[in-house]
RNA sequence: GGUCUCGUGGCCGAGUGGCUAGGCAGAGCUCUGCAAAAGCUUGUACAGCGGUUCGAAUCCGCUCGAGACCUCCA
């Protein structure tokens, strides 16, 4: 495909992507509801993102990513009476929910930080933006399509569904969403089951709760989404995106808030990524069917037989196309570890290619550039951008032999693409760029002596010192492997 | 129960009417004192049963299986 084209989830249909403003790009992606660690799971959607971002800025579009910090308005429970999920985490700490909320906050930054994740170019938080979320009840109320009641306020669906399809999104009917829903306690204030909450009344032992004009409450859940959006990207914005599982009720809820808002459902192009899942199961922190990133950094999981570093574990992850669910498991990651290792190698090797043969060589780098770009157009297809960094892995071997495969000028330009695509669009880093300079220059000087000591005795076929030696040091963690002149080794764990 | 998605070789995972995806593992080869590493070569798979078609993994129907959402969750 020449140009990029995206999956909507509104319309269901792979759409030729067109920005609202030539050029730029306004991108919100729901963020991570801070009263815990987030999951790799959790990780899966926000690195989907920066992929996303990554690409349309090397297309050269100007991007405003905002992605937002959840730490209000998310109940335990679904009757709209439950405890907020930061405050129950705060009194089962014994701390501030404030507290609570950096706490993760900044754990959060730090996950994203070690997968080299782009921060994004605003990361609004929820209880930073009360005061845009009363703004927009309070014009849900003129219109009629939210009522007080006692002291807390509820958007109306049977209203709403008068002019608007309530369900488009994740392609419900109100009827069906009725006879579903469940008849439960704490439903007695709304009028009917699907209304959902814009502000909650705070009962006395609630320790989160500001002002408004109907009670000392705090925000519904789905509003600081449609609050923060239209603050920083605007009633209309390019891209809205998240986790599948947020496509309903969150997105839904925040479309009809949206349409009673400005009259426009926010984004032009919906995008939902999908699961990770363990054991053939979602993660999800309330099952506990969970793998958090530093258990996979310090191989502390049953679920692992190593540590893996995170750029195998973002390689993993762009291996599946973001709408595939992807079923993670030790073996798989082991196969891209080993795979991208040697695509790095691979880079490494061309890197290190002498300036030799012709001026230009007989594999079209521009052609196979072209894939590339096909590939990532194709609503972001990754696993078949990654196939064709393999092709040029190959051919690079290949040129090793027969320097008129690529050339001179085809070296260079395959060099820079390369770089391009693994550590620009990918977001991935060089594997040899591990372990702290001075270490590494000791290491080296050290084994360097254990070399020489070695090669003295092949010299005098003395193998049972040579394989001694060898063995030896396979067992602390490092690996020799001979060439045919000299050796070179690897730290394997 | 309702809505929806998916089922690709040992594993992960693209493709989606006719053309080798790719990676890992396995096998063979090259290199090598041996080993390891690395490189090269190699696999004709699309849940089952029907149907449409000159032709289907790809479209339609049924069956079986898995999962997601319907309740907080990326």
């Amino acid at each position: 495909m020449n140009k990029l084209h995206i999956y909507d989830s509104l319309s269901s249909k792979i759409k030729p992507f067109e920005p609202l403003e030539k050029g730029k790009v306004g991108m919100y992606v729901c963020g991570p509801t801070v009263y815990n660690d987030v999951h790799l799971g959790n990780v899966r959607t926000f690195l989907s993102f920066d992929l996303i971002f990554r690409y349309f800025k090397y297309l050269g579009y100007k991007v405003k990513y905002v992605r937002n910090i959840t730490d209000v308005g998310h109940l335990v429970n679904d009757l709209d009476e439950g405890e907020d999920k930061i405050s129950a985490k705060a009194k089962a700490e014994s701390i501030e929910p404030m507290e609570v909320a950096h706490k993760y906050t900044l754990g959060f930054r730090n996950v994203m930080r070690e997968f080299n994740a782009l921060p994004p170019s605003i990361e609004p938080i929820a209880t930073g933006h009360i005061i845009e979320q009363i703004e927009i009840i309070k014009k849900l109320l003129e219109t009629k399509l939210a009522y007080e009641s006692n002291g807390s306020v509820y958007f109306d669906i049977t209203e709403y569904s008068k002019e608007n399809s309530y369900g488009e999104l994740s392609g419900r009917e109100i009827e069906d969403l009725i006879n579903g829903s469940r008849d439960l306690d704490g439903q007695k204030d709304k009028k009917s089951p699907l209304d959902f909450a814009l502000w909650k009344k705070a009962s006395k032992s609630h320790i989160m709760r500001w002002s408004s004009p109907w009670s000392d409450g705090f925000p519904g859940w789905h509003l600081e989404c449609s609050a923060m959006s239209e603050k920083y990207l605007g009633n209309e914005f390019d891209i809205h995106g998240g986790g599948i599982d947020l496509k309903f009720p969150h997105h839904e809820c925040e479309i009809a808030q949206n349409v009673g808002n400005s009259g426009k459902k926010g984004a032009k192009y919906w995008v939902h990524t999908n699961m990770l899942t363990l054991n053939g199961k979602r993660m999800s922190k309330s099952s506990g069917n969970v793998l958090l990133p530093m258990e996979i950094i310090k191989g502390d999981s049953k679920h692992l037989t190593k540590s893996y570093d995170s750029n195998t574990t973002r390689f993993f992850i762009h291996q599946a196309q973001y709408r595939s669910i992807l079923d993670f498991s030790d073996e798989a990651l082991k196969a891209s570890e080993k795979g991208y290792k040697k695509l790095s190698s691979a880079l490494e090797l061309l890197k290190s290619r002498k300036n030799i043969g012709p001026e230009n060589g007989s594999f079209d780098v521009k052609k196979w550039n072209h894939s590339c770009e096909s590939a990532m157009n194709n609503d972001f297809n990754s696993p078949q951008l990654i196939a064709y960094l393999f092709e040029a892995s190959k051919v690079i071997q290949q040129d090793i032999k027969d320097p008129s495969i690529l050339g001179k000028n085809g070296a260079e330009l395959l060099s820079e693409k390369m770089n391009i695509w693994i550590h620009e669009v990918l977001g991935l880093t060089d594997f040899k760029d591990q372990g702290s300079g001075i270490y590494k220059k000791a290491l080296e000087g050290a084994m360097n002596i254990v070399f020489d000591a070695r090669k003295n005795a092949r010299e005098r076929k003395d193998w049972e010192t040579s394989d001694s030696i060898r063995d030896k040091l396979l067992r602390a963690g490092i690996q020799i492997n001979d060439g045919t002149n000299e050796s070179d080794f690897t730290v394997t764990q």
